[in-house]
DNA sequence: TACTGGTACATAGTAACACTGAATAGAAGA
DNA sequence: TCTTCTATTCAGTGTTACTATGTACCAGTA
């Protein structure tokens, strides 16, 4: 995936991870392969579960324990009210950055 | 500016910067001036100079020390091959990132 | 002279975040 | 029993941007 994109990643994952629960709840280790499906191959587990504690904490999310046919049960994680408000200034602030980085890569300086 | 764009600063304010630097040399004082005046208003001088000494001891970035009329001597640093290369990285991580995001706000989970 | 303000660079300490690596645990199949 | 998925957790590390402060040079002004 390199290094960029890792760095990259710091402050966008946390928003992608809540663009996905805004389309429906899910479990850390449903996200973690979704992620690894859709090219982000270097995905940690541990990356997820550590951020989903974080907004959790943080109230953005709601917890259900469900059991699970295979394994542990699963902790689903599904957006609440604050989550959706938080979301909605992780788009706003990469709108900015994205206008602003487009801008930059046509030379328009 | 916001927490959540501070924090996505993280890994593509380098890349913005060597992207200024890819149009023309700069310095710091310079390069903060011009950031503030894009948007980017919370940008701490120390954070560009932090950067600059990251990208130059990486090898990055080439540098020349130009007097000033005003005040010390300026530090100007120009792009190097190897920073092109580098940036042209940047950019398949931002193009990756990008089409990702764009895809998860139209709802396309 | 002393003071202010703009230019220009530098750095120590802090917080946030993603990664590494390992551990734990349940269920199914060889 | 051993392996293999599924599923979660956590301690330790490295990178990066911010805060806050300090240094230094020059010009204008009271």
């Amino acid at each position: 995936m390199g290094k960029q994109t890792t760095e990259m990643l710091k402050g966008t994952l946390e928003g992608v991870v809540l663009a996905i629960l805004a389309g429906q709840p899910a479990y850390g280790y449903e996200i973690t392969a979704w992620l690894r499906n859709q090219g982000f191959s270097d995905i940690a587990e541990g990356t997820v579960y550590a951020l989903l504690v974080r907004v959790e904490k943080r109230g953005l999310v709601d917890v259900a324990k469900v059991p699970s046919e295979k394994g542990p049960p699963r902790k689903v994680y599904s957006l609440n009210d604050q989550g959706r408000e938080y979301l909605e200034e992780f788009w706003a602030a990469w709108r900015f950055l994205s206008e602003r980085l487009e801008r930059l890569r046509e030379g328009g300086r």
